[in-house]
RNA sequence: GGUGGGGUUCCCGAGUGGUCAAAGGGAACAGACUGUAAAUCUGUCGGCGAAGCCUUCGGAGGUUCAAAUCCUCCCCCCACCA
């Protein structure tokens, strides 16, 4: 068996570890337990999160045990790593809530089933703590010498807004998870961001303290996209796991837009294909490399959402955009849709408009739209105020600008006039196809 | 608790009575160029069917023909001292 710091490290999962070479052993050898957390701070997990589920499902691929940990005690108190500001405060009721969401979205990338994989909730035990028993045995272990200077803290002991108590205290309730853990579960690996760095280390200072046992942490870089930006944030904030949140449509659209200088490393994050074929794709340029990028949205989306919408949002783009032909020798091993046999697209009717724009009809709820009744289009409607009702633009005065500027297009058709009126004469094929710029679609559906 | 400094539009930040829907930068959006990429250039960037009007400068009052700007009270943040 391959050794799976090294698949690591190959795909770019490794930012630091403890113990290296006993690490490298142990994971050799053994069949082992190794957690992350997960903050229930949103009911839904987004992008940003998608490094330690798919470390998670590596570890799994490999025969070891995950263990997702929900923080719901820890998102109690709130985890200052990193943040320049303080946490909101969860209600119990909130992480509650949340857990569930999270729990629905981990299944997709790691089997639960038989014990495979585990998730677990650190209210379980973090909840019963008694202060002062939990200061007598745990609280003396953690040196405030030591604390004060971990760069996890530093940027909020330096910042204006300080840090306050219960903050501090979150590093010595995830060292209690790990201890927690290790007892229970034997999970002797515990990974996370690097701004976890501090959190895992006092955690395996605190095992080895109280057990007398060497326990191993592993680190992720963070990534950022080559111009700069945390990974999942677009104008419309996160790009979200939740379908409800994040439709597949613009989950694939978020991948496929990648930077050219990503697509690679994003590949090897969160992609399962084989290293040797992505590192092929260094070679590509323009259109291939586009194609390059197909693939990376399908199989993103292919994992977060399942074969169909993967399907789904593939034909709605190629529908949108124009089909594109993978070459079968370009990431061989993904399942994306390649070529006239496999692209269905049930094209009832093509209006080619420019020679630009190909509208197709075919039964498809992906791309966003609004339905209509032929009534409500009867006595028209002006353009600037449809596009604004759909959310193609935040208010009319915007969707005036965007039409002024000339970028609203009906049924690929530039429309000259912020008031031209839509009838139902634009209805074709029972819809009406809405552009804004160069890639925001919403369909208007007849009845 | 004391003293001092602050809270401005998505973010940073200028503005100390009218010329302020508020400089400049960033982000964002559109156009051109392209490959649903990046870079670059140009334009836009509170709301209203756009004339004018309405709402915005921590909150509430007040002075004034006129307030982001002056006064009063309150809330919040920061620094130093306790």
């Amino acid at each position: 068996m391959a050794n799976l710091i090294d698949i690591f490290i190959e795909r770019g999962f490794v930012d630091q570890t403890t113990h290296e070479k006993v690490l490298n052993e142990y994971l050799e050898t053994e069949r082992v337990t190794c957690y992350i957390g997960f903050d229930p701070t949103a009911s839904s997990l987004h992008v940003g999160s998608l490094v330690p589920i798919m470390a998670l499902a590596h570890m799994q691929r490999y025969g070891h045990r995950p263990i997702a940990l929900i923080g719901g005690g820890t998102g109690l108190v709130g985890d200052p790593s990193g943040k320049t500001e303080m946490r909101k405060l969860l209600t119990p009721e909130m992480v509650e809530e949340n857990a569930l969401g999270i729990k629905k979205q981990l299944s997709r990338f790691l089997d639960f089933s038989d014990g495979k994989a585990l998730m677990l909730n650190n209210a379980e035990w973090l909840a019963k703590l008694e202060y002062i028993p939990f200061l007598r045995d745990f609280g003396r272990h953690f040196s405030v010498n030591r604390m004060i200077k971990a760069e996890s803290y530093k940027m909020r002991l330096e910042s204006e807004e300080g840090l306050n108590f219960i903050e501090f205290n979150y590093m010595l309730l995830q060292a209690y998870d790990f201890l927690e853990l290790y007892d229970h579960y034997e999970c002797r690996l515990q990974m996370g961001g690097s701004d976890q760095w501090g959190n895992i280390v006092a955690g395996v200072e605190l095992i080895r303290k109280v057990r007398q046992e060497t326990v191993f942490g592993i680190t992720f870089p963070l990534i950022t996209t080559s111009s700069g930006e945390k990974m999942g944030k677009t104008v419309e904030g996160a790009v979200w796991l939740d379908p409800a949140r994040t439709s597949p449509y613009e989950y694939y659209q978020y991948w496929i837009n990648t930077d050219d200088r990503d697509v690679e490393r994003f590949m090897a994050l969160f992609t399962f294909l084989p290293m040797d074929e992505i590192r092929a794709i260094r070679l590509l340029k323009d259109a291939d490399l586009n194609n390059a990028k197909s693939v990376l949205a399908f199989e993103a989306t292919l994992l977060a959402h399942g074969i169909e919408e993967a399907n789904k949002a593939c034909h709605a783009a190629a529908s949108m955009f124009g089909a594109r032909i993978v070459p079968k020798e370009i990431l061989p091993s993904s399942t994306i849709p390649r070529g006239e046999g496999s692209l269905k697209i049930e094209v009832h009717d093509t209006v080619t408009i420019n020679d630009t724009v190909a509208v197709s009809v075919f039964e498809d709820t992906s791309v966003p739209h609004t339905i209509m009744n032929e009534e409500q289009l009867k006595e028209g409607i002006p353009a600037f105020k449809l596009y604004h009702m759909v959310g193609l633009a935040s208010s009319g005065g915007a969707a005036r600008r965007l039409i002024e500027q000339g970028g609203a297009y009906v049924n690929g058709k530039r429309i000259e006039s912020f008031d031209y009126l839509l009838t139902d004469r634009d209805i074709v094929n029972l819809e009406i196809l809405l552009r804004a710029g160069k890639k925001r679609y919403h369909k208007i559906k007849i009845n």
